[in-house]
DNA sequence: AAGTGATTTGAAAACGTTTTCAAGTGGTGC
DNA sequence: GCACCACTTGAAAACGTTTTCAAATCACTT
């Protein structure tokens, strides 16, 4: 591969011209710089990055980690984040912590020695010490869905609580009063906001949750599927479920045609996520919409602006509040009925 | 940030030996040794990749081109991808050409200018003349999914007429006869090629494929509703659709349902891909299997296998043959009832 | 006691850029 | 015809590593 050398020799001048019309092309006399041109064209040269990164002590790469590359919600985030990005002209280079611990550090510590000049994270496996001692660096960091008092503005999340409660809010008045809750068993902050999101709209009813009543598992659809089936097994007399996330919801909807029952008109059942699968599921998942590709955009914005100051600063909250979307998987019922 | 002159000098031993502490551990004396892994720690020094990456002239990255960084599809490329290469000490960087030439093209160059030690490239508008060059240039590059006769060895690909084939056929032994197509209007070969397989089958059956009976969308869920009210609007009379992609095949088979039709009853649905999805819709999605994270760890295999003798070649063939899942979307009919 | 060979070490070159600085060029105003 | 200035240019230093090479040290052998 040519270098700056090759080109200089092939254009007849010095290798600070070439490097001045790549960065200053109105610098050098139109002769030159239609030379210097040409020989990179014949080249085919293309600028060593790392080169540049070294000397100018900036990569124009952000570091995203993700829990895992191959799911729709991180999918979203990147989606998110990619795009406000390209657009301001920066690289992202995703990598991802799948939940645990050490792999997160690893992805941290790879974001890192590759000098990006910003990262935007999402880790829940990594202690919170470990997460400020981060946050503390000269790497200017934003986290996702993790939020370190000490470093509020730094976070962008969402209100789990909240929308675990307008989930069940929603059940509630739409007459239901035996609601089971179908949670996560990955021991991350989210379930344990959303148990208690769950509980609080129970309690506003004067409802107590009854452990039997909820059932952890693996958050995808499998998981769905056999907590379906067991809380189901406990609690035979539900009148609706509300899932940790779309998947689980979907697992269970599939759990409970394959068993017989008719959803919605037997078993009502709200989701979390409102990933793009929501829509294709029959009945179509009544669900609490996660803006994940939004908070991805904003943290994109929050690092733009540490990065470059004709970024403007954002003013908008850190926290996001998620919505309920109401589709065709919750049916009225009368809660004299039960 | 913290350098490798900083540890040295606190370590009280010159840089080289940093170095070798870094790189050939048994090769200083341990109490050197010592000193320095605690100056390491004391100062918090991450190696300098880029510099690193400079003088060795490789950076353990392997760039990843895929066509959009937010689809179930390439989400499970990613992941294929990513698992290999990460148990051999790779790292990867993840671009997308959003399915534009333009976009393809700078994707790359944002790779090669990284110094990234191999490329795998799904890229689909960018003129065959290009990838060619790109192949043929220094850095070794596996493409998926574009075969370039010329370069047979480092394509991993889809027989996609095949799979057409297959699902139409498995139309057709279930009786149906009046079989419609549900396409994509983005103009790439898989595309055509499945049309092909389409039409195949359909000759076997000395049945020719009708223009009206083919309709081509956006290859998402609302172009595959929008595709299949139009097909329905035109042929009346179908009892089966083959769908492009699974997000089609939902967004008709949700259609259907808004329009009173009972699937499989009425109308059988057939996808491609199966994506998580597939098992998800109501009726479960009979589909055919797109390996592509298969594809994505074959592919990875091949540039371990350039880039360290240590990894073994890989004697497989570089195209894949799908194969038909059969789930509940297809109904047995009998083909005089037509 | 001196020589041998193996081991450990540091100095310096190299990787491919950007940037600073000073020198060179040519034009302008008097 | 000369001083001044603006512009353009090249040499060289710097970025943080790895690696080569030669020097230094050390333990043995004779």
């Amino acid at each position: 591969m040519s270098t700056i050398k090759d080109v200089a020799a092939q254009a007849g001048v010095s290798i600070s011209t070439v490097s001045r019309v790549i960065n200053h092309p109105d610098s050098v006399v139109p002769v030159k710089r239609q030379a210097v041109l040409a020989a990179m064209q014949a080249l085919d040269y293309r600028p060593n990055s790392l080169a540049r990164a070294l000397v100018s002590q900036r990569s124009d790469c952000v570091g995203l980690v993700v829990g895992e590359i191959d799911s729709p919600f991180f999918a979203q985030l990147m989606a998110g984040v990619h795009r406000v990005l390209l657009d301001a002209g920066k690289h992202v280079i995703v990598t991802a912590g799948y939940h645990q611990a050490e792999q997160e550090r690893e992805s941290i510590r790879f974001l890192l020695e590759r000098r990006c000049d910003a990262l935007i994270v999402h880790a829940k496996a990594l202690p919170e010490e470990e997460l400020a001692a981060l946050l503390k660096g000269s790497t200017p960091v934003v986290l996702i869905n993790h939020l370190l008092p000490e470093f509020e503005e730094r976070c962008v999340y969402l209100d789990n609580e909240e929308g675990a409660y307008l989930a069940t809010r929603h059940l509630l008045s739409r007459g239901h009063r035996r609601i089971g809750y179908i949670g996560s068993n990955r021991g991350i902050e989210d379930g344990a906001d959303r148990e208690r999101g769950y509980q609080r709209a129970l309690a506003e009813f004067g409802l107590e949750a009854d452990r039997k009543d909820q059932v952890r598992a693996f958050p995808d659809e499998a998981g769905g599927h056999d907590a379906m089936a067991e809380v189901l097994r406990r609690s035979p007399d539900l009148t609706a479920v509300f899932a940790y996330n779309d998947a689980m919801a979907g697992g269970a909807i599939n759990m409970l045609k394959d068993s017989g029952y008719a959803v919605p008109e037997q078993l009502s059942v709200v989701g979390f996520d409102d990933v793009i699968l929501a829509r294709l599921l029959s009945p179509r998942l009544t669900t609490v919409r996660y803006p994940i590709g939004e908070m991805g955009a904003l943290a994109a914005q929050l690092v733009l602006h540490d990065l470059e100051e004709r970024f403007p600063a954002v003013e908008q909250p850190r926290r996001f509040t998620p919505r309920l979307i109401e589709r065709h998987s919750v049916r009225q019922v009368s809660p004299d009925a039960n």
